[in-house]
RNA sequence: CGGAGCGUAGCUCAGCCUGGCUAGAGCGCCAGCUUUGGGAGCUGGAUGUCGCAGGUUCAAAUCCUGUCGCUCCGACCA
C-alpha cells in the first residue's frame, strides 16, 4: 500500500473529545473517526486491524470447533417476548418500526435467534454437541456510551453459543472456549487474564472474564500475586475483613446513647464517641420489587450490590429513599438499626439480610432508630432477628484469599470476554429440545460466549503504546512494515531503493506500506511512530552512501544491514516476531 | 435518569467574568520561494450562521431563558 493512495488522517494534538489514551490514540493516528456518541468509522488503518482480530477469533473457533454462521442483525419481537428479555433486557434494546408499524429489535445479543435455529432444525442426541458462532455487529442502547470503543451503541462481538445433552458434555464444552480465548488474546498480543465472574440472576457456576489490566477499566479485579485467585470484584469473596469483628458480648443488653447530628460512621468513630467503624452495624433499606428489607453490614464494609441481587434472586431493588426509610424505621438515615426492641410494628417484619462477617458479632454500635441516638452492647446473635445470613460485602486489598490465604491486590481491567455456561434457561422456553436414545425429550444444556472485538482492538492500544503512540503487536498491526524514504522525488537513489524494497517484501507475502509522501523526515518519523508500525525501514542519502538501509523496530534499537540484505533481514525479523504470539 | 463540565475555523484553544471597533492565535489547508535525518522558515491567501431558538439592550460570542449536542462521575455491559 502507498501512503499516498490510502486514507491515514493523523492528527497532532489530542482531540478534547477523547479521555484515555487508547481512545485519543485511535483518533489521532487516523483509525477511527467518531459520527456521533457512540457511533464509529472505522478508516483504512483501523479497519485493518479490526479484521486481523477477527481472522485470530475465527482460526481459534474453528480450531475448537466451533461453527460460523451469520444471524440477522435484525429481528422480530416475539423471540424475545418468549425467552423474557423482551421485558428484562428492555432498557438496551433498539427498537424499529417498519412501514406497517410493526415493531423490530436491533440484536444486543443473538441468544434467542440461535436457539430458535437449534429448535427448529436439531432434535437428536446424535446431532450434538454443536456450537455455532459469529462476528457481527451488536447494537445496544448504552446508558452511557463512553471512551471510544470500549462501550458503544454498536459494537463488533463475536458470540458463540454452544449445545450439549448433559452437563458434563456442556463443561468440556465450555472449557474449549476458555482454552481458545486464552489462546486468541495471546494471540492479539494482549496480556488478558480469566476471573470468575458473577452468574447474576440467572444462576448457574461457571463464568469467567477476560480483563486487561488497565488503569482505566471499568470493572475492579480481586486477585494474589500468584494467581492463585483471581475474581470480578463483584464475585470476589475472601476469608474476611482484616481486623475480626468483636464477639466479646459487653453488657447485658443494648444501651442507648446520645448521639445529636451523628449519621455517618466517620462521626460516630470521631471524638467524643470513638467506635472504631468495625465495631459499628450499618443498617440500609432497600426496596425490592416495592417490598422493603433491611441489610446490615459492619460499619467499615461497603455494600456488594451484585452480591445483593444474588442474596434476593433479583436484580430489581434500590436503595429505599429516605422519606420511605422514615416512614419504616420511625428515624432517618444515620440512625437506623434493626435490633429487635427498636423496631417498629411495621418493620418488625421485614426481612433483614445480614453479612457474615457480623457473625456473632457482639459489643456492636448501631442505630437506635431515634434521630440522635445510637445504641451499644449490641449482641447480633441476642438482639437482632436476622433472617438470612450472607455474603454481602465488597471485598478488600490485604483480605486473604479463600485459596491459599495469599493476601488479595484489587487491580482495574477492561473486560475483553466472558464465557458463561448458560444451562437451559432459553432451550426451555424456546423450545430446544432433543430426543435422548430412550425416547425421551430433553431442553439443550447451553454456553454463550462473547468476545468484544472492537473493545478488544482498543484494548490492544490501551496496554501497548508510549508517548510517541501506538506499539501494535506484529499479529495485529495494520501493516507489519513501513518503509520510509525520506526524500520521496520519484526517480531519485533513495526512492527507486525503497520502491525495490517495498515491491520484494510485498511480493514476499509481506503487509508493507511506503510513505511516498513528499513530506519531510520527521513529519514521516513522527506518524509512523504514531500509528505504530512494527517495522519501520528508513531508506536515506547517509545510509545510502554506504550502501545501507536502516531497521527500526518501533519497540526496538534502530540498525543498518546492505541494501542487498534489507529483504531478508525484515523477512527474518518478522518471523521471529511472529512466534512471540503463538 | 441523577451529578459536573464544555460547545468560537478542519484540530487545539484564547476572547465571555466587567456587552461596544473588522472575532483572534497556533497547527492544518491553498499559492510561491527557500529548506530536506525527528511534526522547517519566510511571504501571501482561503476558511466562522461564535451549537440552535428566543429574550434583555442603542449594541450580544459575551447577560438571561429554553433547547440540542459532546465529555466526565454513578447504575448497565463485550
Amino acid at each position: 500500500m502507498r501512503w499516498t493512495q490510502t486514507f491515514i488522517p493523523t492528527l497532532k494534538e489530542p482531540p478534547a473529545e477523547a479521555e484515555i489514551v487508547s481512545h485519543q490514540l485511535l483518533l489521532r493516528a487516523g483509525l477511527v473517526r467518531k459520527l456521533t456518541s457512540g457511533l464509529y468509522t472505522f478508516l483504512p488503518l483501523g479497519l485493518r486491524s479490526l479484521r486481523k482480530i477477527e481472522q485470530i477469533v475465527r482460526e481459534e473457533m474453528d480450531r475448537a470447533g466451533a461453527i460460523e454462521v451469520l444471524m440477522p442483525a435484525l429481528q422480530p419481537t416475539d423471540i424475545w417476548q418468549q425467552s423474557g428479555r423482551y421485558v428484562t433486557a428492555r432498557e438496551v434494546l433498539y427498537k424499529v418500526h417498519d412501514r406497517a408499524d410493526k415493531e423490530w429489535l436491533l440484536g444486543p445479543t443473538h441468544e434467542e435467534v440461535i436457539t430458535a435455529l437449534v429448535a427448529s432444525e436439531i432434535s437428536s442426541y446424535r446431532q450434538f454437541p454443536k456450537n455455532f458462532y459469529q462476528i457481527q455487529t451488536k447494537f445496544r442502547d448504552e446508558i452511557r456510551p463512553r471512551f471510544g470503543l470500549m462501550r458503544a451503541r454498536e459494537f463488533i462481538m463475536k458470540d458463540a453459543y454452544s449445545f450439549d445433552t448433559s452437563d458434563e458434555a456442556a463443561e468440556i464444552s465450555y472449557k474449549k472456549m476458555y482454552d481458545a480465548y486464552t489462546r486468541i488474546f495471546r494471540r492479539c498480543g494482549l496480556h488478558a487474564f480469566p476471573v470468575e465472574a458473577d452468574t447474576g440472576v440467572i444462576g448457574g457456576t461457571l463464568s469467567h472474564e477476560f480483563m486487561v489490566p488497565a488503569e482505566t477499566g471499568e470493572n475492579e479485579v480481586v486477585c494474589t500475586a500468584s494467581g492463585s485467585y483471581a475474581a470480578n470484584i463483584e464475585k470476589a469473596i475472601s476469608r474476611g475483613p482484616i481486623v475480626p469483628t468483636p464477639a466479646k458480648d459487653t453488657g447485658p443488653e443494648p444501651e442507648p446513647f446520645p448521639t445529636p447530628g451523628v449519621v455517618t460512621i466517620d462521626a460516630l468513630s470521631s471524638q467524643p464517641y470513638n467506635v472504631p467503624a468495625h465495631c459499628q452495624i450499618k443498617a440500609l433499606v432497600y426496596v425490592v420489587e416495592s417490598n422493603p428489607v433491611i441489610v446490615l453490614l459492619r460499619g467499615d464494609d461497603q455494600l456488594n450490590e451484585a452480591k445483593l441481587a444474588v442474596a434476593l434472586g433479583t436484580n430489581v431493588f434500590r436503595p429505599a429513599t429516605p422519606d420511605e426509610i422514615h416512614d419504616l424505621m420511625g428515624a432517618r438515615p444515620g440512625s437506623l438499626g434493626a435490633v429487635k426492641s427498636t423496631l417498629s410494628t411495621k418493620a418488625a417484619n421485614v426481612p433483614v439480610h445480614a453479612d457474615i462477617a457480623l457473625r456473632n458479632a457482639a459489643g456492636m454500635t448501631t442505630g437506635a432508630n431515634r434521630d440522635g441516638y445510637h445504641l451499644r452492647h449490641v449482641n447480633i446473635e441476642r438482639d437482632i432477628h436476622v433472617h438470612h445470613w450472607q455474603d454481602l460485602r465488597v471485598v478488600k486489598a490485604g483480605e486473604v484469599s479463600v485459596t491459599d490465604g495469599q493476601p488479595l491486590e484489587i487491580w482495574r481491567a477492561i473486560e475483553v470476554g466472558h464465557v458463561f455456561k448458560l444451562g437451559t434457561k432459553y432451550s426451555e422456553k424456546l423450545g430446544a429440545v432433543f430426543i435422548e436414545e430412550s425416547g425421551a425429550r430433553r431442553p439443550c444444556i447451553m454456553g454463550c460466549y462473547g468476545i468484544g472485538v472492537t473493545r478488544t482492538l482498543q484494548a490492544v492500544i490501551e496496554q501497548s503504546h508510549d508517548k510517541d503512540g501506538i506499539i501494535w503487536p506484529l499479529s495485529v498491526a495494520p501493516f507489519e512494515v513501513c518503509i520510509t524514504p525520506l526524500n520521496a522525488t520519484q526517480g531519485s537513489p533513495t526512492m527507486v531503493v525503497a520502491e525495490s524494497l517495498y515491491r520484494t517484501l510485498a511480493g514476499r507475502g509481506v503487509e508493507v506500506i511506503i510513505d511516498d509522501r513528499d513530506e519531510r523526515p520527521g513529519v514521516k518519523f513522527k506518524d509512523a511512530d504514531l500509528v505504530g508500525f512494527p517495522m519501520r525501514v528508513n531508506v536515506g542519502e547517509k545510509s545510502l552512501a554506504r550502501d545501507e538501509v536502516e531497521l527500526k523496530p518501533r519497540a526496538g534499537k534502530l540498525s543498518t544491514v546492505k541494501v542487498v540484505d534489507a529483504a531478508d533481514q525484515v523477512m527474518a525479523w518478522i518471523q521471529s516476531e511472529a512466534n512471540k504470539y503463538l
